[in-house]
DNA sequence: AGTTTAAGTCAGTGTTGTTGACATTCCAAG
DNA sequence: CTTGGAATGTCAACAACACTGACTTAAACT
């Protein structure tokens, strides 16, 4: 079973044979990459004394203007604690903007100020570049293949929520 | 630069079009699908008492025997005190052991003991499991281009690493 | 009026990361 | 051979960010 040659490859049959080992790749691939992928984030944000949680928040208010904290505990998957205590700093700092809802006073509507957009659009434009760059150097079949196996490795929830942030492309 | 449409696709010329929103996408999949890819570690981490910290040194121990705190420091990006926090719990519980290197005193070298053979096992297990369910529904040239974008978009020395790594095949 | 929902808050805890100081060992220059 | 620097690993104290659980406020629903 942790042979690293059988294992649970055998119901595999005609389609696709994967060896523990090829896995195992996989999973260090993603290990590695991920890394990658928050390191020129973390590096902008570390400059204003925040953290990959504020990146998230604003990442998310920026898709989605005018989301209510609720919605939004769903897409990060965190705790109303933590949530809000990023908020919070962001709201004081004057990147995020809480708006009364009209036709329910409960809820809290967010959206970017100028300068949150700023510093959103900042991270978001080194953030492209890498994928930009990875996307290139692998070539068209390969962005398919890569966001085809990642949908796939989602959770079912996660899946849903990804899919509700889809622009009207892609 | 923020309108999601022109800004940083310029450059692209005739091989590969991307729009601003291709690669959001992109980066929304990457955060979804990393949250899937370590749930099921996750779980059952969560029933020892442990980690994800203490899951990356089990699987980088049990991947490269033998190897050494330095080694698996620039490994795992992180300092000598966060690691030796969770290397210590891993030996009082008897899951790795540290022998002191014969050529070098200095160095300890580091095993899986059985136990933490069988933790690593369980845990590698469902995390092929998901990776192996999302290959089998992207299928065969996907998961090329899943592995193609992913080492494009790691740090060079990171990519040493991984490669450092590498079995035989693949 | 009573219940539910949305949001925010307070207190306590745990994991994981950081820096700084320290012990041990190796090695090479004097 | 000894002394001093470099490398390896350990320990202590602290910060960031997540979690649980209990509670408050306000608005909406029934």
């Amino acid at each position: 079973m942790a042979d690293g040659k059988s294992g649970g490859t055998k119901s595999g049959e005609a389609l696709l044979f994967l060896t523990d080992e090829q896995l195992r790749k996989g999973i260090e691939a993603m290990f590695f990459a991920y890394r990658g992928f928050t390191a020129d984030p973390d590096r902008i944000l570390e400059k204003h004394g925040y953290g990959r949680a504020h990146h998230r928040a604003l990442h998310f208010i920026s898709r989605a203007p005018g989301t209510n904290v609720n919605n939004l505990l769903g897409i990060l998957g965190v705790t109303k604690q933590s949530l809000n205590r990023v908020l919070r700093t962001l709201i004081e700092d004057g990147l995020v903007e809480s708006r009364v809802g009209v036709q329910d006073k409960r809820e809290r509507h967010l959206y970017l100020t100028e300068t949150g957009k700023v510093l959103e659009g900042e991270i978001a434009e080194v953030q492209r570049a890498r994928m930009r760059a990875a996307y290139r150097e692998a070539g068209h079949e390969a962005v398919s293949g890569f966001r085809q196996v990642l949908e796939a490795m989602m959770d079912p929830d996660q899946t849903a929520f990804f899919n509700a942030l889809s622009g009207k492309e892609d």
